[in-house]
DNA sequence: ACCTGAACACCGTTCAAGT
DNA sequence: ACCTGAACACCGTTCAAGT
């Protein structure tokens, strides 16, 4: 019962199985990971250099479900805002991996997809090369703390005995909507895309 | 050579052995740290309940290193701006520290009152309590997106070979400059604070 | 090529024993 | 109260052995 005439594992089955152990515990291990896919925990070294590439690979299915809007019909704020969003959602649809990647380097050609799209909207709006890199990072940054922000357990929302009236009134008055996180998402988000196009516009003035 | 008549260890002493070891080596363990205390690793146990409580501890010294601003001399706008550079800028001192502390609830007292701060700014500014939820939520995502932006060894500031030309040649225009993530920080944090700006003024003027 | 089981060095935590 | 060393269950990874 050595080598089956069909192989029991694959990268993909791997990848999935993983991230189902990470949604459901928030992390995973090589031995629950094998338990789970019926197989001993040395085989998936038949398949996977070790650990880090599992994460690796849980990182490009998620981001696999990415769907990136048809540049050529919309404005260049709608596709920004579009690619952002879906990033956000695909981040927060498995909030509990997030941690687990931010340690890691990327280099997944899934994910780097995502950022051709946005620097494409963006060079639409006319924006030059340098500033369409800080307009990127800045996106990206903000996407990503988003999603960790809706991701954790969250402090704030939470403990503040000793707190200020102003932090606790404002606690009092957001908390009991659950769909916040989205909604404050979207909202940063459109300042974020703003304040973009009033540099656009005066890049266009002005050079 | 049990009890020794003056304690070898303190939390204070653990954390900073502890956060020396994530800031060289980006992670720690409790035999590593135990050597570098010159201590055996149950030692630990008797000033800390577990891993877990050596991070929360390393949080509370890297967000004890930020001075917040007196608020009576400041516009509300500049009094946010230093409070969220000084933010980031305790995050950024230890970059590798960021990974740890999200997969983690927070209830430090220290951080806490930066989030005290932020909202009476916000207050300040007359930003009503449910947006000024929004908006702290907004800075706090912004600014921690940020830090790990700069922390990890980046993506897209390495390897893409198949890009589009959009996105090439705006790695291209912005590598270069070291003192990048700061000034994309900078900047990110104006775009935030324009819009919120224009979000006070519009709620003092119709309410 | 692909699975197994034994083995290795390591980890976090507990606990009786010492002063 | 505070340190030690032995012990426990667990982890990631390697490797010879099987088909």
């Amino acid at each position: 019962m050595a080598r089956p005439s069909t192989p029991k594992l694959s990268t993909r089955a791997i990848a999935d199985a993983a991230l189902g152990l990470v949604d459901a515990h928030g992390e995973f291990t090589l031995p629950q990971l094998a338990r789970k896919l019926s197989v001993s925990a040395s085989s998936l070294y038949n398949h996977v250099q070790g650990k880090g590439e599992i994460i690796e690979l849980m990182r490009g299915r998620a981001m696999a479900e990415i769907e990136l809007p048809d540049l050529g019909n919309v404005s260049w704020q709608e596709a920004v805002r579009a690619i952002a969003t879906e990033y956000w959602a695909s981040y927060s649809k498995h909030p509990r991996l997030i941690p687990l990647l931010t340690s890691h380097t990327v280099r997944d050609s899934t994910t780097l997809r995502v950022y051709d799209a946005l620097a494409e909207a963006l060079a639409m709006a006319g924006i030059e090369p340098a500033q369409r890199l800080q307009a990127i990072t800045i996106i990206d940054s903000f996407v990503l703390g988003s999603a960790l922000d809706a991701a954790a357990p969250k402090i704030v929302w939470e403990a503040a005995p000793e707190s200020s009236n102003y932090f606790k009134e404002a606690l009092e008055a957001g908390l009991s909507d659950s769909s916040r996180p989205q909604t404050t998402f979207e909202l940063g988000l459109s300042m974020l895309l703003g304040a973009l196009g009033h540099q656009a516009a005066a890049g266009s003035d002005g050079g």
